[in-house]
DNA sequence: TAATGTTTTAAACATCTGTTTAAACATGCG
DNA sequence: CGCATGTTTAAACAGATGTTTAAAACATTA
């Protein structure tokens, strides 16, 4: 066996609870607790709490990295690849990687809040362990979209991800919405069907004039 | 005076602290410490912990509400209102209002928080309390998209919620490294103007087609 | 079987949390 | 002045938190 049973039970409950009310607001004795675990075997197996999180990241980053580099490699080899293509890629890659394991909305949440709450320490451990596959990722991007200065490149793509994060992770509460008021049983497939011409479009918007700065007056 | 200097300085520093590290993460006692306050000043002016929160939000959400109410009632009045228009009034209310206090983007993290942590009871107050507004500006919105399906104005609408809010709330951190990668020192201002034709370019994209249901195989 | 290494357990640790209390203080009014 | 009102203060409360400990239970191998 290579993990034992209770690491994987801890991840699991970890993972289900992380997304459902954040890292702060879940204990250890909450995951302990539901996992059927004794509460020190956190600490034991993982070392603390933190590094908890960057586990249950790791096990859904790591199987996406592999695949998605496998496929940057192909892109790369062919060339003269098309945005649409290259977000088609992405997009099939998310959906299919963690299909084995749990749903991808709960790690889309478990992503969006690793950007916007527990400040620093998550973004730097994304940054240090799957930033050279995104840096592959916006050098395809840049091909794509020869026109786009650096820097509004660099902003669209924040847009993009900050439109995939915030419906992902809101998926639960917005689907609702959405059953209520439009009769619309949403999957996640669907959503992707959704964000694909939206995102593609955003990136090949008009580039704006900036404001003059206002800094004399 | 209409409001002690203790409140005042309460919502100053949770607002900021808030905004920085999330509000779990963040003590009374860090609030009052900083705040040079009583411990106690925030259970006896604001109640609990919770209805502190609230009062941050309403202190930047009721003046904006007013002014965008009163622009959307010219816009009403008018008729004829382009989505450029009505974006362009919706940015141009943000920026306007919280610029007599502190910066906007720390509101816009407040909101990212508000809307994935805290699951629920935040969200239900935003709800209660700003849902009238809000329900004003898309029925606006669906007079200048009359081709978009409902469903898919939704979606858009929450596309682009979640590319302001993750943008700016992360924006310090991302206008580090833009600064760092291409001397870009951007402002708010320059932040909105960028995302002006993303947005409207996004809610203009293609509808799709939605793949078919896998259910019967 | 005996010895060794790994995992689990229950208890305790120290610290931090939001909230409450009761006394002290200030301020304005009759 | 006396009294009442609103505000601040320090202390305590009750409970939750992450982490550590040392003994017990288990598994593996010699």
């Amino acid at each position: 066996m290579a993990q034992s049973d209770t690491v994987t039970r801890i991840l699991d409950t970890a993972e289900a609870l992380f997304a459902e009310k954040g890292f702060a607001e879940t204990s250890l004795r909450t995951i302990t607790g539901k996992a059927k675990v004794n509460l020190a075997a956190v600490n034991y197996h993982f070392g603390s709490k933190k590094a908890l999180i960057q586990a249950v990241f790791a096990r859904y980053l790591d199987p996406f990295c592999e695949q998605f580099n496998n496929e940057l490699n192909q892109l790369e080899k062919r060339g003269g690849v098309t945005l649409e293509e290259l977000l088609e890629v992405l997009a099939r890659t998310t959906i299919s990687v963690p299909a084995s394991k749990g749903s991808l909305s709960v790690f889309m949440r478990l992503l969006g809040l690793a950007y916007t709450q527990a400040q620093g320490h998550m973004r730097r451990y994304l940054q240090e362990h799957y930033g050279q596959t995104f840096a592959r990722f916006t050098q395809q991007l840049k091909l794509c979209t020869p026109d786009l200065p650096d820097a509004e490149r660099f902003w669209r793509i924040h847009f993009m991800l900050g439109s995939v994060v915030f419906t992902m992770s809101s998926l639960e509460a917005l689907r609702d919405i959405a059953f209520n008021d439009y009769d619309e049983k949403t999957r996640i497939r669907d959503l992707v069907a959704r964000l694909l011409p939206v995102v593609t479009a955003a990136m090949q918007a008009p580039v704006p004039a900036l404001p003059a700065t206002g800094d004399a007056a």
